[in-house]
RNA sequence: GCGAUUAUGGUGAAGUGGUUAACACACCAGAUUGUGGCUCUGGCAUGCGUGGGUUCGAUCCCCACUAAUCGCCCCA
């Protein structure tokens, strides 16, 4: 038997409902905000990642997925979202667009080579937003409205969003150094993990568990100090419109995220939860004020997040929140009459006219379509014989009550629509 | 990339170094039933992840591989 690749999931029934509402709730928001849907190639040059991702982040070290295609081109399957959309921008000349800024959401694939455990495969489902074209903060806050107000409509309470500012780009690089020079002397006491992130990327070793308590951490450099006044004023702006929007939060002075391109504002909005697994992060994102034109485009700030639809979909469970609340068959129609077509035909019209209605397909016993009723408790059933047929006539039982009514054959979508 | 645990039918699972691998649910056939829901009867893994090895003999012991689950790293 052939097996679906490790660390991918197939989502059918009750889950792949859930799935697809979730999409389409999504959706709705996104369009309430006035963002436009964009869909982008699941695969890019694998150029586009190394310089938009980073050349030194794990993810491109050693988690893409790289090919080449017959045409000798080298690609690699998406890994994350908006270095897709920013080349998008750019090769669209999007930047000339007359509203501005430019507003986009989208829902795909990411993949990424790692070992699987919960919340964490290597096909995940993505939903991402960027703003593109306006450096106010209010974008910033606005971003992460749209995160909050999700979990708000389908009722997820246990989520925390995190918030933290890196500064712009030179403060940025001023604090790393800092945080190099303070490390560096004393690298040996911290664990193997540290010695290698003071290397790749030295904001991560604020982040130790192992480490967390050393004295190196207690007096290390803070981010804070490297701030230039326009970083700490544009950081306490996010915060004062956030405020507004009365979204809660908490500032973490250690988030820091493994993506390279983020500058000043980072989030995550994390999953604290009750049996819920490690990986519960379900947001993150963050300010993105020179991907642009790190990949040849003009100078344009940028904001947004990515968010695991797959973690979504374990919170929810965490939390036993149903989501599909009305989902019960209106109508089951039992045929076992000799003229199959005509009874056939009564199911499609009233399908079209707004019902969930099934039958049988099986060229079952009226024993068997029975049995199909008891599984699939629809609100009402009724029976088409001949004579039913012949007569006009048909009986539609209240699946519930039992109270059996006859109608007439062609009033069933009256009848039901009244109820 | 590293670590831990696990791998028996459609599902949940019990089990043993040696004739026919428990039990339950589901499913199928039939009986009964005021069109189904209850009850009863019967059926349902020639095989215990894959490949090697040990043994007279392995589903049960050993090794490798694969996969699953969870954790580290990292991230959604």
């Amino acid at each position: 038997m052939i097996q679906k690749p490790k660390g991918t999931i197939d989502l059918y029934g009750k889950e792949g409902k859930k799935f697809i509402y979730l999409q389409n709730l999504i959706a709705d928001l996104c369009e309430k905000y006035n963002y436009e849907y964009i869909k982008v190639p699941m695969f890019e040059a694998s150029e586009l990642f190394h310089r938009g991702v980073g050349e030194t982040t794990d993810i491109v070290t050693k988690e893409t997925y790289d090919f080449v295609d017959r045409g000798n081109r080298n690609l690699t399957l998406r890994p994350e979202g908006t270095a897709g959309v920013i080349r998008s921008f750019i090769e669209n000349k999007m930047y000339a667009n007359p509203n501005q800024p430019v507003k986009l959401y989208y829902i795909g694939s990411s993949f990424r080579y790692e070992r699987p455990q919960s919340g964490r495969l290597r096909e995940h489902t993505q939903f991402g937003v960027e703003v593109l074209g306006s450096d106010d903060p209010m974008v910033d806050a606005e971003i992460i409205s749209i995160a909050v107000n999700l979990f708000k409509i389908i009722g997820l309470k246990g989520l925390v969003v995190k918030l933290n500012s890196l500064g712009d780009t030179e403060s940025r690089i001023k604090y790393k150094d800092a945080l190099i020079n303070h490390f560096k002397p004393r690298i040996d006491e911290l664990c193997d993990d540290c010695k290698l992130r003071l290397e790749r990327n030295p904001l991560r070793v604020l982040d130790c568990k192992v480490d967390a308590s050393h004295e190196l951490m207690k007096t290390a450099p803070k981010t804070i100090d490297y701030f230039t006044d326009d970083s700490k004023n544009r950081f306490e702006k996010v915060k004062e419109y956030l405020d507004a929007l009365e979204i809660n939060y908490v500032v973490d002075p250690n988030l820091v995220r493994g993506l390279d391109y983020y500058s000043h504002t980072v989030f995550e909005i994390q999953a604290e939860i009750e049996g819920f697994g490690s990986q519960n992060t379900i947001c993150g994102g963050g300010r993105y004020n020179n991907l642009v034109e790190t990949l040849d485009g003009p100078a344009t700030p940028g904001m947004g997040f990515g968010m695991g639809i797959e973690r979504l979909l374990l919170a929810l469970e965490a939390e036993e929140i149903d989501l599909i609340k009305d989902d019960r068959l209106d109508l089951f129609i039992a045929n076992i009459s000799s003229e199959k077509e005509e009874v056939f035909s009564i199911v499609q019209s009233v399908r079209l006219s707004g019902f969930k209605v099934e039958t049988d397909y099986l060229n079952r016993n009226l024993k068997g379509q029975f049995k199909s009723i008891e599984r699939l408790n629809p609100k009402y059933f009724i029976i088409i014989g001949d004579d039913e047929l012949k007569s006009g006539q048909v009986k539609i039982k209240d699946n519930d009550t039992k109270e059996e009514e006859t109608i007439g054959i062609y009033d069933i979508v009256d009848y039901l629509s009244v109820r």
